[in-house]
DNA sequence: CAATCTTCTGACCAGATGGTCAGAAGGTTA
DNA sequence: TAACCTTCTGACCATCTGGTCAGAAGATTG
């Protein structure tokens, strides 16, 4: 690995770049490998081999494991809620809830990881998160569930249970990311296609517009 | 721990019976354990403790912690898939899909474990589970399409796509399982309730019968 | 250029972990 | 009861892993 790059030319670079550089470069990374194998499968040799620099440099930039894991965590959070604040009163919920899954499910296929590495989290008692959930996500899942009882107040959707209704959107869309393998070998593909993706935003929507009493157009 | 037992007979027991009492003891803790902590964060010496046996008593009925995993995952396998092949075409929806979710929600709440370490697996990669899923699983997945193809093609349900729709079905009734600790943060409870999951199963069977175009009765 | 600050790294270490093993203890059988 | 089989376990070990550190190398500043 490290003498792949065929042509490493050592240009002169400020002190605040490679600062920068090398700590996005170990972000990346890192988000992957902890993706992949979970906070605890993940050795920092690995995430070492994977940036192509040497263990210490890692341990020089992230004082500890944990440090750099919270770091990727912290990263990830802004990703993986920023689209729940779009949904407003104002809207009529059957935009605003399409618009919603369908960039849930955008963010399930480009970004997979941020999604994989909650969903260990949670799995696993969000032992690093849970002050992140019960402020920052709270407060969103809040807001959002007083957007949906706004449409029931304004009777443009059934008076369903607004939490119950979140959790079903969230972990239905969230699946597309999480559940890929699963998926893909339940369609017999190698990995699922634009055309998958589409055909899970057109259900899910489906099923929570018109599960909702909201017509379809 | 190890001295906690105030009354310990040895009893004289039958080989036949310690090899099974004990292999099943610790098979029950290992499920705990692996799914609290996942695969790589989980150490014989935990497992261990919990079940409190020597550390290498566990090492002489299960030779690797792999192999270890591997029954445990194996046994939970059945668990996990039970109630899929309980939907029939000769059923109509309403009264089957109704009564899956409603099982299957049950099941998270029953069984939390089991669905953890499959969600922990899949969400890996699913490196131990992969055989498993190409083949087992795999057949229930078709059977339960076909399923549904049947009812479509009864007219008994909208022909919406249903392998999209079991991927629906699995992952938002899973979550009361997988995600519980973020659902309780997001109720403020410390943990859900019966009519939690009543609630949970109410909103996925409306939206799914509603959503396919099944009434409600 | 010289002094100084920041970045980088090989070598090293202590503790944890999966796994082994010899022999003790307990159960079975004739 | 004696020979034999199975279960059990403390002690031990090789390897892996997170983390340290001294000093080299590179960047900055005056």
């Amino acid at each position: 690995m490290k003498n792949e790059k065929a042509t490493k030319k050592p240009v002169r670079r400020k002190l605040a770049d490679i600062r920068k550089d090398n700590s996005d470069q170990i972000l990346l990374v890192a988000e992957k490998v902890f993706a992949e194998r979970g906070y605890r499968g993940s050795t920092i040799a690995a995430i070492a081999e994977e940036a192509d620099l040497p263990k210490a440099n890692i341990l020089y930039y992230f004082k500890t494991k944990e440090i750099l894991y919270k770091a990727v965590l912290g990263r990830q959070l802004g990703i993986w809620m920023q689209h729940m604040d779009a949904m407003t009163v104002d809207q009529h919920p059957r935009d605003a809830l399409r618009d919603y899954v369908r960039n849930k499910i955008k963010q399930s296929k480009d970004h997979p990881n941020s999604s994989r590495i909650f969903a260990a989290e949670i799995l696993h008692g969000a032992e690093f998160l849970q002050e992140k959930l019960r402020t920052d996500l709270k407060d969103q899942f809040d807001r959002t569930c007083e957007v949906f009882r706004g449409w029931i107040a304004k009777r443009w959707m059934d008076p369903v249970s607004p939490e119950h209704l979140m959790f079903m959107i969230w972990s239905s869309t969230q699946a597309y990311a999480d559940y890929s393998f699963q998926s893909s070998i339940m369609l017999e593909k190698p990995e699922m296609t634009e055309e998958d993706y589409e055909a899970g935003v057109e259900l899910i929507t489906r099923l929570v517009l018109k599960g909702c009493g909201i017509s379809l157009l």
